[in-house]
DNA sequence: TAAAAAATAAGTATAAATACTTAGTTTTGA
DNA sequence: TCAAAACTAAGTATTTATACTTATTTTTTA
């Protein structure tokens, strides 16, 4: 028998997988959490061997929530859901340290294909992963899979940050995509209306980005926002 | 007995709803579509009481399903499923002729709530949506709640373009917003840069924004984009 | 506490967007 | 078919963004 915990915060998503895992013999779903903190707590405590997550969360995402977890050394196994099939995510799932993602549109075959291969230690990636990786590596990306265990803390930071954005421009890209002019953000921030500028151009720059739509829509792509 | 049908491209909603449904004595899922088009002849054919629908699907928004369903005068009854909780898809649904707004994260109480409402002949929007509408009539927006029935084909238009933008503007705003200068748009569409401009002065001001960047949030708030 | 990183802000230039107006041409729908 | 709507594109002016560089001050952190 596998146990499963299943974290979304769409109750009715949980309510879908527990009716499949149901429906089998081998599985039986042992508890839910709707948000990564209550996730932890549950995780920790009943130690599943798979726990099923939702990447999309409020507070916590998901991939934070691994993260987490894998610090702690624990034998489950996580397995991410996702409405989005999205490079980003992917290969956020796989720093991470994810066993598994699947599209929350998956069916219901490959859906128990992947738990199947994930219980029995492998891995499972849904959608064309390879190309994806392939694609990355070729662009010059560093996709190393270095399975967490940094000795520092500095995987958390990458994972929300995927372009080693400060503080401030961190900031500053919020602003400046919610469509204040650089002025604004001065004002609001304080600061010279040059700074400002100056944060602007190196957190383009760092994104590879050469207009202020791209800069929305590429943050958008990589989850830094909303 | 109420008949329901269920049209979510996740399965796993659709597994979610299923599940929730057969636990209750008085309701039975009939059908499910993965699509609208799926949607609209399952409906036709088998006429269930209730159609659960959700508002993001590929190729036919839930909303624009709605609308061609209601021309066909069925009895049929529609509540919107939806992960945002947005004024402008909730303004859209009513429109459209729904007669129910649920989130996907809302409780299961609330759902069966919801839909005990719309079985009786009442409408079920969740959300503060009073405040909604208060707050949009206040702000000099039409929000007529003319359901359907309007003799010409205009308000499959409107839905869509909640702005009254033309094709010309529409087209120059889609590549305004990834990212294409205005010189860009302007050798994409074999005019001039000058021409180009004018539409998007055009289309900003009919959008009420005085930037690209606002020009994307709204775009994107009201649903006009993916 | 010294070195690295981040934040600050100026200079200089160019490109692009924004904010209109006027006006000719083409499409379209009643 | 003919008026309205849409598309086209020019003129003119101002503001803002982009593309850097250099350099000082402040904050972090090893």
């Amino acid at each position: 028998m596998i146990n499963i915990v299943l974290v979304d915060d769409h109750f009715m998503v949980r309510d879908g997988i527990r009716a499949i895992l149901e429906e089998e013999d081998d599985y039986q779903v042992v508890g839910e959490a709707s948000n990564g903190k209550d996730a932890i707590q549950l995780v920790k405590s009943i130690k599943p061997d798979i726990a099923i997550c939702d990447i999309r969360m409020p507070e916590m995402s998901g991939i934070e929530m691994v993260q987490k977890m894998l610090k702690k050394k624990l034998s489950t196994r996580f397995v991410m859901l996702s409405m989005h099939d999205s490079d980003e995510y992917i290969l956020q799932s796989i720093n991470a340290g994810a066993d598994g993602y699947l599209l929350k549109g998956a069916s219901k075959e490959e859906f128990m294909k992947a738990l199947s291969i994930v219980s029995k230690g492998g891995k499972y990636f849904s959608g064309d992963v390879s190309s994806i990786l392939v694609r990355k590596i070729k662009s010059g990306d560093d996709v190393s899979l270095h399975n967490t265990k940094s000795d520092d803390g500095s995987v958390e930071e990458k994972i929300k940050n995927p372009f080693d954005l400060t503080k401030r421009e961190n900031q500053i890209l919020r602003l400046a995509i919610s469509g204040k002019t650089n002025k604004d953000i001065a004002e609001e921030l304080n600061i010279s209306r040059r700074t400002t500028e100056v944060h602007r151009f190196n957190l383009m720059k760092k994104m590879g980005v050469k207009n202020a739509l791209e800069l929305s829509n590429k943050a958008r792509e990589y989850g830094m926002i909303s």
